[in-house]
DNA sequence: CTTCCGATCGTCT
DNA sequence: GACGATCGGAAGA
């Protein structure tokens, strides 16, 4: 199978429909040690200035949220404790809104994966933000990447039968926000993350 | 099966 | 100096 980065104005959709739309899309690492491909199944979106949620709330523009501001396509790495999370810089340049990657499903470089996670069961690789990071072995260098280039990149991928629409996991005490529907998966997957 | 807790570090106050 | 968009192991039911 032959990977090529998705068009950069697939970024310009605005940010639910995108959080929508990379569901069923490929993530491509090409590692120093071999490809990795998963197809993203779980994704959540983060609001900007409006959402309680956000890192970026209340336009707060810190260094480390400096990256929500630009453009959209842009790779924004978070530290959270021993973990590593993916997200999508979304929306137009100055509104500072994000997808996180949550979960995905090995397709390519099934070894690789199992090596950087260790002897688990493959279900238990991908099926969180942290551990996808840890399978793909995506580190905080990727800050400030583009989605659209090698060697981290989205690709067109089959997409879904049926979207799950929820609300966001691991968000406790930001109020109304812990109630927004901005969680989007595929229905039924068994690799999409279960905490609340 | 479920709940509880510690890890461990960049970022912000 | 406190906190967190998490994870996995341990302990309990």
């Amino acid at each position: 199978m032959n990977f090529q980065p998705i068009a950069a104005n697939f970024f310009q959709q605005p940010t639910i429909e995108l959080a929508q739309n990379l569901v069923g899309q490929y993530l491509v690492h090409q590692h120093p040690e071999g490809v990795m491909v998963v197809k993203i199944i779980e994704t959540e979106a983060y609001m900007g200035a409006e959402d309680r949620a956000a890192h970026s709330f209340g336009n707060r523009r810190t260094k480390r949220t400096e990256v929500m501001f630009g453009e959209p396509g842009l790779v924004y790495t978070y530290q959270m404790h021993t973990h590593i999370l993916m997200n999508v810089v979304s929306g137009p340049v100055g509104k500072p809104e994000a997808i996180l990657l949550r979960a995905g499903e090995p397709v390519v470089g099934h070894e690789l994966m199992q090596q950087f996670r260790g002897t688990n069961a493959m279900k238990n690789w991908t099926n969180g933000p942290g551990k996808l990071s840890k399978a793909l072995d995506v580190s905080m260098s990727y800050y400030g990447h583009h989605w659209t280039e090698e060697p981290l990149f989205i690709a067109p991928g089959p997409g879904v039968t049926e979207l799950e629409i929820g609300p966001r996991v691991g968000i406790q005490n930001t109020g109304e926000a812990v109630e927004y529907p901005y969680r989007f998966s595929e229905k039924g997957h068994p690799m999409v993350s279960k905490y609340r």
